[in-house]
RNA sequence: GGAGAGGUGGCCGAGCGGUUUAAGGCGCCGGUCUUGAAAACCGGUAGGGGUUCACGCCUCUCGUGGGUUCGAAUCCCACCCUCUCCGCCA
């Protein structure tokens, strides 16, 4: 969420802010202003009758207790006066503070003034390359070819189970799973982060903390609570999209001490997506899946240090393909190509033989105070100081499928079989996928 | 899923319609005293929003959301969560 006041103070900054984004959201800020300045109008007028009213109310009780029944009477009728006002009033604004919220939790986060402009992915610019594609002498086939002839994976299993757009994998293919996600995790810990088994499922307002709600809903598996009769019942539950979902509300309402910043944790969690307008998109192997798994990197840093953070948490997903030895290149998102909540964000790609072209692995975001305002998420610097808000960060350290895409394709050889990276081995328990093991 | 008990400030805990816009204690911060510390004593100690150059003032928040009332922590309704026991279960 933005700052409110920002609208107040500074809209025409937040104008061409929200501009370099995308055109569309100058009008929501626009009916954004105006509601918030009617509301605020409204609620000062409710404010001033409240303070009339527990004044004389207040009155009441004191000249009772005095045993001033006359008195009493008299200032019931005249705090009896207030009544019908009141209710409309205060009507009035219950009205107006739902369309503020919504209006509010619509707009994105503003980029940061060293993102680069650009409407759209074609504006994005690559920032540095790691190892470079190194050349095969036969034709590179596409992971998903590889996968099957070794019998790894099955995506006709996992169509019959659930349908297109899901996976499966088998024998050495669902070791290699494990053993991505063990070695991934291990080697984030060993750089100072906690590894979090968080739920799968969480609570409405979970998701608007983090911003995938109430913009992005069609994108998410919901789940009605069926035995709820009663429209009071909060019992709706969302299947995690990612699990940067649970690690960032873990701060949700919280006053950290500043020695407690920075919070660095991981997670390892399916993610669940529907893909909602991806169609004909990817329809092939593990690439866009409506299951798929990931290793997450979570930081709450204070708001003078996320922007560094952000570097920080790019070089230790990065630290993944380069111990890998996986061709990748970074690149940093334009203004126009940015996430919802983020202010910055590095994309890294991994080198996909069987298309010669980079592919996302990797997206690490810096989302300044936007969702630790939803979130009330806060520090406090000194004992007496007031809360400020933190600021949050995320990245996948890395989606695992797409790992796993990469892995065959780059470590193919001519004779069909797949070689296990060196740091991967004692984890896999193998070191090659041939037709003969698979 | 069934039965019971309970959710009050950082923590413990009183309050059960009006000098309580939450007593008392602990903790924490500041001060007095002390060579220093402890003890004792004095004072201060929540968050959000509005307004103000500022001091401050106003408002909302006693699990959450509604309701009754001039006035609700206190009464009514619904929901959520925690604990104990039973059932089921990896």
């Amino acid at each position: 969420m933005i700052d409110s006041s920002l609208l107040r103070k500074t809209p025409e900054k937040v104008a061409s802010s929200l501009r370099s984004r995308n055109e569309r959201y100058v009008s929501s800020l626009e009916a954004a202003i105006k509601i918030e300045a009617e509301h605020r109008t409204l609620l000062q007028e409710v404010e001033a009758l409240r303070s009339k009213r527990n004044a004389l109310s207040q009155s009441v009780g004191k000249a009772k207790a005095a045993g001033a029944a006359e008195e009493a009477q008299k200032l019931l009728e005249e705090v009896g006066l207030l009544k019908s006002t009141m209710e409309e009033k205060e009507k009035s604004l219950a009205a107006l503070s739902s369309p503020l919220k919504e209006t509010l939790l619509s707009l994105p986060n503003l980029p940061h003034e060293s993102v680069p402009l650009g409407r759209n992915e074609e504006d994005n610019r690559p920032v540095r390359f790691g190892l470079k594609p190194i050349p095969f002498d036969f034709k590179p086939l596409d992971h998903q070819t590889i996968g099957e002839r070794l019998k790894i994976l099955d995506f006709a299993a996992a169509a019959k189970l659930s349908g297109s757009r899901f996976s499966l994998w088998r024998g050495p293919g669902a070791r290699l799973m494990s053993a991505l996600v063990r070695w991934s995790l291990d080697l984030h810990r060993s750089a100072g982060y906690e590894e979090i088994w968080p739920p799968y499922l969480v609570k409405p307002e979970i998701l608007e903390g983090t911003g995938q709600l109430p913009k992005f809903k069609e994108d998410l598996y919901h789940l009605e609570n069926p035995g709820k009769e009663n429209s009071q019942a909060a019992g709706d539950m969302y299947l995690i999209p990612t699990a940067e979902v649970p690690l960032t509300n873990l701060v949700r309402d919280e006053i950290l001490p500043l020695e407690s910043l920075p919070i660095k944790m991981t997670a390892y969690t399916p993610c669940f997506r529907q893909e909602a307008g991806s169609y004909g998109k990817d329809v092939r192997g593990l690439i866009r899946n409506h299951q798929f798994d990931k290793v997450e990197l979570v930081w709450i840093t204070r708001p003078e240090d996320s922007l560094s953070a952000l570097e920080s948490l790019t070089e230790d997903a990065e630290r993944i393909l380069k111990t890998l030895e996986i061709p990748y290149r970074i690149i940093e998102l334009c203004t126009g190509d940015l996430g919802f909540a983020s202010r910055k964000t590095y994309d890294l790609e991994v080198w996909m033989p069987s298309e010669q072209k980079y592919r996302e692995i990797s997206s690490c975001s810096d989302c300044g105070d936007f969702q630790a305002r939803r979130m009330n998420a806060r520090l406090r610097r000194t004992p007496k100081a007031s809360p400020e808000f933190v600021h949050t960060l995320n990245g996948s350290g890395v989606a695992i499928g797409r790992l796993f895409a990469a892995i065959l394709e780059n470590f193919q050889e001519k004779d069909g079989s797949v070689a296990i990276p060196k740091p991967l081995v004692p984890y896999a328990g193998f070191e090659r996928i041939a037709v003969s093991n698979a």
